[in-house]
DNA sequence: AATGAAATTAGTAATCATTACTATTATTGA
DNA sequence: TCAATAATAGTAATGATTACTAATTTCATT
């Protein structure tokens, strides 16, 4: 299937760049709705997967039920918070040895890990 | 609230006990259905629910959209299939120490971190 | 053993994120 | 300009999980 340009995945992509917290695709589409009033739910839902399996954007699993996307698309790994579910970028070095860790003793074959942190984020320490 | 035993938690948490593939709620009840056709899959979820918050199981959260669920709290990882969905143990050494890497440059607090493998499990490799 | 308050259950309805469906519209190569 | 085909809006459906409620079970106290 060959893509085709639409403006609407434009401004899902565009959108996502200028945000920092990881947005669900719900809070995407409320966004977009000030702008292009008959965007659907649907239609951001499509285009966050897409963007996603194309790999320029990543859909991120921190445990809550929903996913969040991101459109920085360079190795690093997420925290979030207990207490206001905010999603977090981590500045810290890379663990992804932990991969050669898990391959030592598996016999098939391991494509990747999926890690995030959780707990008690800055401003909710203090605030508490 | 103070517990009051209950048949049916006990069933579920036998039932756990005897299977190494972390069941999902669904597969829990399905099997225990066999034995106690009425048993409810409310009272599954509200159990397995109720056992992971008390320590006595855990709750795995491995990428696809359901919980599993296992009887064996000692630390260890999972492996998630791609091909055939299979949730496997990982006889691997401890990665506890990405805590660390991850608290040195951050304000908050660092509860804990979820971590999973994925992949292609040992029999989907030799069968495709 | 009987009692009664509190916990638990079965059964069902509701919720919430996500995906599927379909008729219409937009994109793009010829 | 013209199809073909990809994409959309709007809505319905799905699937995991939670909420609700009247009836049942548990268990400390009589």
């Amino acid at each position: 299937m060959v893509l085709k340009r639409s403006r609407q995945r434009e401004e899902i992509k565009n959108f996502l760049m200028t945000r920092k917290d990881h947005p669900t695709a719900d809070v995407v589409y409320m966004n977009l709705r000030q702008e292009f009033p008959n965007i659907s739910l649907g239609t951001v839902y499509r285009n966050l997967t897409l963007l996603a399996d194309i790999g320029e954007i990543l859909r991120i699993k921190v445990g809550d039920k929903t996913d969040h996307f991101d459109a920085d698309t360079s190795l690093h790994y997420h925290f979030i918070c207990n207490d206001c579910d905010a999603v977090i970028d981590l500045n810290m070095e890379s663990i992804e040895d932990v991969i050669d860790k898990a391959a030592r003793n598996f016999g098939g074959h391991i494509a990747g890990h999926n890690t995030f942190f959780y707990g008690t984020c800055a401003n909710c320490t203090k605030h508490s």
